[in-house]
DNA sequence: AAGCGTCCGGGACAGTTGACCCAGAGCGGC
DNA sequence: GCCGCTCTGGGTCAACTGTCCCGGACGCTT
């Protein structure tokens, strides 16, 4: 087996372990599973890893910045607001279909973060990221169309996490992707509605 | 050990591993703990269930059944439109806090679903029930307050079913009840919009 | 070429898991 | 009483889990 620096079997291990529960399931995810998709030994894991679970954190980790650094992507803004909700809502689709395991793995980690007391604060945060993330956007777009929100900016932007969220799981279930599309535009419009003309 | 006839076993096998997946995790729910919890040996689990995924396929429709029964209950409709979305909604959060484990359990098995053939229909099947049920609440609302919907009513009963679940599952992991009710009430209002008087 | 820290291979460990088995206890009907 | 069905106790099984260890291979520095 190649020889690699520890860091970068680190990131392997990691990236194998996404792929696995992508694929089969959290439950899946064994140390010897990971270590196979990675085409390591156990003994690699073991070394860049003190434990299983340091594994676990460190993928929620990364997996959510790959995802918050997408949303934070540049998207035409402007025109109506609900043009430019709409055209938010479909970027966050885009990372979606992108990767549809990435979804689906971050739904197996929160599941697990839950009741995991060393992920709790890891699951969190990675909602706190969510919605400083949302809140950012619907800033930026109250200032390109010149519009302010009619109610609390956190508020709308707790609700544009819960589209997400909640068009993606059904998504997830059912696979229905014009279902998903179709609902992410209306929910674009229905949101637009909580804007009015600055004065 | 008590001597119980075998399909009360198998309801108190089920109601043990509704618990153990509630308060522990899908991951702790081993037959021993699940036997453990109902008070009953390994060998009543195997005498009442060829498998361990039969009782997963029991407690899943179990669950599910429970959940669209309190859907169905009357809630009070009548007056605006944005009030009686506002009534379902809020009927709905009721039954979240009656017991909140059951849609921590609930997300739990669409999760392990996702990933295991033998559930894969069960899964799918939830969520076709559950856009139903919205459906019928939706147009109940519209007979009782003279609207219609002006997108196609399995549309916005996708849209009602999106809610609930975003806001659930944001609730389940930050625990921020008052931001729940608040957004469940926002999405009410933006809701209503897609209904408008009867002609 | 020698030495040394870094990394890996294979094997082993104890613990846990789902599943199973069989002898026998309880209880209703004959 | 006895029979037969239903249920239970305790034990066993192979498979799999996360973790650990030790000897040795690599490749850089000197």
């Amino acid at each position: 087996m190649a020889r690699v620096p520890a860091q970068v079997r680190r990131k392997q291990l990691v990236d194998a372990a996404f792929r696995v529960i992508g694929k089969e399931g959290f439950a899946a995810a064994t140390t010897r599973r990971i270590c196979a998709e990675a085409g390591a030994s156990l003994a690699a894991f073991h070394y860049c890893f003190d434990s299983k679970e340091e594994l676990l954190v460190e993928l929620t980790r990364q997996t959510q910045a790959e995802l918050t650094s997408r949303h934070a992507a540049e998207v035409e803004i402007g025109g109506s607001v609900a043009a430019s909700v709409r055209a938010t809502l479909r970027g966050y689709w885009e990372t979606v279909e992108e990767d549809p395991n990435r979804e689906s793995v971050l739904m197996a980690l929160t599941q697990h973060a839950l009741h995991e007391p060393a992920l709790a604060g890891v699951a969190a945060q990675q909602y706190v990221e969510y919605h400083r993330v949302a809140q950012e956007s619907l800033e930026r777009i109250a200032a390109a169309c010149d519009v302010s929100w009619t109610l609390p900016v956190e508020q709308v932007a707790r609700m544009l996490v819960v589209v997400t969220d909640g068009v993606t799981l059904a998504w997830l279930v059912d696979g229905d992707r014009d279902a998903a599309l179709t609902a992410l535009d209306a929910f674009a419009d229905g949101l637009a509605r909580f804007a009015e003309p600055a004065h």
